[in-house]
Formats: C-alpha cells, sequence, structure tokens
DNA sequence: AAAAAAAGTTAGAACAATCTAACTTTTTTT
DNA sequence: AAAAAAAGTTAGATTGTTCTAACTTTTTTT
C-alpha cells in the first residue's frame, strides 16, 4: 500500500497521542496537526477505509494491526531524522522535530539510511548502546524518543 | 511573494535549462520534470502572471530580473543540500541530485543554515576556496556546480 | 511550398488536502 | 435531568497540481 504523506502523518500522529495520553480523538489530532477538526474527520475517514485505524462514527479511533507496523515504521525513519537534526546540527527539540516530520515525509529508503549510518557513526552509537547493524541497514531502538509498547 | 514548491522547482529547473542549453522550452521542461505538456502550460503561465518569467502564448520563455533573484536563492539552497548528500552521505551525484530538489523544498531557513555551516565545516571548505561567512549566514560559490552567468 | 513532425495550447476532469459554516451527538456542569 | 460546553460530522467550496484528449501553431523535412 502506497501512503500519501498527509495520511503518514496522522497514522504518526494517532500513534505518538495514543502512547502518550491513551487516546486520539479528531480534536487531539487537530490541534497536534493544526487542522480543522472537519479536515482531521476526513483523513479518519480514509484511514478507516483503508483499514488502517479502527473507527466508527462518534466513536473511538485506534490503530489497527497493519496501521500500527506503518505507525513504527513512519516512527523510526522520522527518529532518523531527528536524531540528526538534534544530534549533529543541534538545532532545538521542537525546531528539529517539526523539520524532521517534514524531511522524513520527502526522502527516501537509501537516503534515509544513508542518514541513519551517518548519524551512528558520527555520534559514536553504532555498536555501542544502540542496535544498530551496519549490514542489515536498520537502525532500531536507540534512536526512538518515544517510549513504544 | 510565497511561491509554492512546483513554482521553485519550475523557476530552478528553467534558470538551469537557460544557462545549459541556452534555452527553457515547454516540452524541455515538461522533460526534466517528467510531467505533461499540458501541466508545464499551466504552471508556466501561473508564472508568467506573477511575472517571474516573460511568455508569450507560443512565444519563448526566460526568467524575469525577480525571477532570477528567486532562482539564484533556489539554487543555492538546493546546492547546499546536494552537497550534503553528495560530498558527506556520499550518495552518487543523480540521485542526490533527485534528493535535494525534494528536501529543499521543504525545509526552512533555519534548518538550511545550520546544514550549510555543518557541510561547510565537515568538508573543511570554511573560509578556504569558498566565501562562505559563518556569521553571514550565507553560503556563495563554492557549493554551485552549475557555471551561472 | 506542401506534408509531416514537433511544439504548444485549451478544455475538461480528477485528486488530495484543506477550509468554513451549519449541524448533530456526546460529555460535563450546574 | 436540563442547560451548556465540547466533540464530532456533513455539505459544499476552494486550491494546487496533475492528467487526457483534442486542437492549433510553428518548425523541419521532403
Amino acid at each position: 500500500m502506497n501512503l500519501t504523506k498527509t495520511q503518514e502523518e496522522y497514522l504518526k500522529t494517532i500513534y505518538l497521542l495514543q502512547s502518550e495520553k491513551n487516546r486520539a480523538r479528531v480534536t487531539d489530532i487537530a490541534k497536534k496537526l493544526n487542522k480543522t477538526k472537519a479536515t482531521v474527520n476526513f483523513t479518519v475517514t480514509n484511514l478507516n477505509k483503508l483499514k488502517l485505524i479502527n473507527y466508527k462514527t462518534y466513536g473511538e479511533i485506534s490503530l489497527t494491526e497493519e496501521g500500527i507496523k506503518y505507525a513504527k515504521k513512519i516512527l523510526e525513519a522520522y527518529d532518523i531524522v531527528y536524531l540528526f537534526l538534534n544530534g549533529i546540527l543541534e538545532m532545538n527539540p521542537s525546531k528539529a522535530e517539526e523539520e524532521a516530520s517534514k524531511i522524513k515525509a520527502t526522502i527516501d529508503d537509501e537516503t534515509l539510511n544513508k542518514l541513519a549510518k551517518y548519524t551512528h557513526k558520527t555520534l559514536g552509537l553504532y555498536s555501542l548502546e544502540c542496535g544498530y547493524d551496519i549490514n542489515n541497514e536498520k537502525c532500531l531502538s536507540c534512536v526512538r524518543r518515544t517510549n513504544i509498547k
């Protein structure tokens, strides 16, 4: 399935809201993304059709198994970019967060992998506190700032 | 004036085509951006209304003074990102080019400046072959791969 | 200079994402 | 439990970007 940037952004937001506040209502998402409730409702309906979230009119919103998979992948990518911006470029957390979202949404996997490798090497994290495996082209928990269950 | 990403992309493309091939026709732009002629025609008409290009129906396309200013700024930003991707992440030129376009279009000036500083410092270009001035927050000719007249 | 090819244009449609305004449902407060 | 507030929905419109298909103009070839 090929998601749009917006869809990815919403999945990530729902995931984070759920792990931070144990719920992700239309209003919460709207606030976090600075969109109107109508807009959020539109995308939520749309993600529901794709079976990425569970949702019934006036009901609660939660990610499906599939949705969680996507959200984790999106977050991992986002975290790599965040780590670079915050850890290497020394941007302040909130700015780095904002920019990481935007950048993550545009770059492809090759760039992301190269950035992960570089960031790990430069920050001296490789094969230390994190489980990053340079051959396996994966970046794991060390990058994650949020606590995902 | 606040341009959309698409408008910026077209301005950059027109600029490059003009310096490389001395002309930027609808067809040339379409090929470079992988869009249909109809689509290019639409945006060209639109840039003309904004007085960023000179253009009459069936006529030639060229940048106005204003258009050139924008294009240079866009290219400078693009080049900073390109230098990072190619020079530091060691991506191959064509991939770096492609990704730099996308990234440049999303990040804001603060990120760009930090990236410029970092890239210059890391590649040892600062105050050597380039005119980069760390206080002035500008990245000048050293980054430019294209020869702009 | 006529025919063919290339370039350019226009009209009409589609899509994703967003908005405002009016409305309904649910939750909270009194 | 009635009133008020908060949350959620729907309809309708707008914007930006893109497309296809049909058409016109310009350029090149014969």
